[in-house]
DNA sequence: TTGACATGCAACTAAATTGTTGCATATAAT
DNA sequence: ATTATATGCAACAATTTAGTTGCATGTCAA
């Protein structure tokens, strides 16, 4: 969980995986024409994406095309963002009334 | 978003977030009960926390309230999330026919 | 008023992150 | 075979991050 949550934090990589959802199955070089940095730098984040399992690769010939592997956002989804969401109405209750709590001792 | 992102990367912040989940309202001092690092080091974590706008503050005389606020996550699903589990089913159709393509060539 | 408590601010350190460049390797095309 | 293309690996530098410690400030309580 941490490295998928390490993996999203950065933009570049976000903006890698949004160019994987427009277009699937990009090779290295094609992902790096749309980048301002250098192939080297690009590579890295890709690993990063691949080790948070963002990213499955593809071998084909000297060509390393790049797939988006939407799974493990499902789980963020799913055990990290579903159980702040459930009580989201709750909670902004909650901080409703603190608030006014507070204001009311002023 | 990408403060948010970051604010969430740290796996001591997200523990700070279950912390308010389970218990919302606590103060910097009870908060720190719970953690193993200094009381400045958790201060500059919920600072992140704060600007991320995931924990919102109340002063209470000289104690400082914290509330979980879980409008920002919610957001995420919406805005970054829902967009790749949209296509979920889509995404791993296509990565399963790439794999059997490739598989198909060795 | 004095002492205890809750928190803030700032300087410093260590480690992780993000980028660079140079060179190596493997595949494809002429 | 030779050359061009696609990618990998490693060393380095700059920046950001995460933690520390020491001291200051403001509030409650005796």
């Amino acid at each position: 969980m941490d490295k998928l949550f390490k993996a999203l934090a950065d933009g570049t990589r976000r903006e890698l995986l949004d160019l994987l959802f427009v277009h699937n199955g990009q090779t290295l070089g094609e992902l790096c024409k749309h980048m301002t940095m250098s192939r080297q730098a690009v590579t890295k984040h890709l690993v990063i994406l691949e080790e948070a399992d963002l990213v499955t690769v593809v071998w084909q010939g000297r060509e390393k095309l790049h797939y988006l592997n939407p799974v493990p956002i499902g789980e963020i989804y799913h055990r990290w963002i579903g159980k702040f969401e459930r009580r989201r109405i709750d909670a902004l209750q909650t901080l409703k009334q603190a608030l006014e709590e507070d204001s009311s001792h002023e």
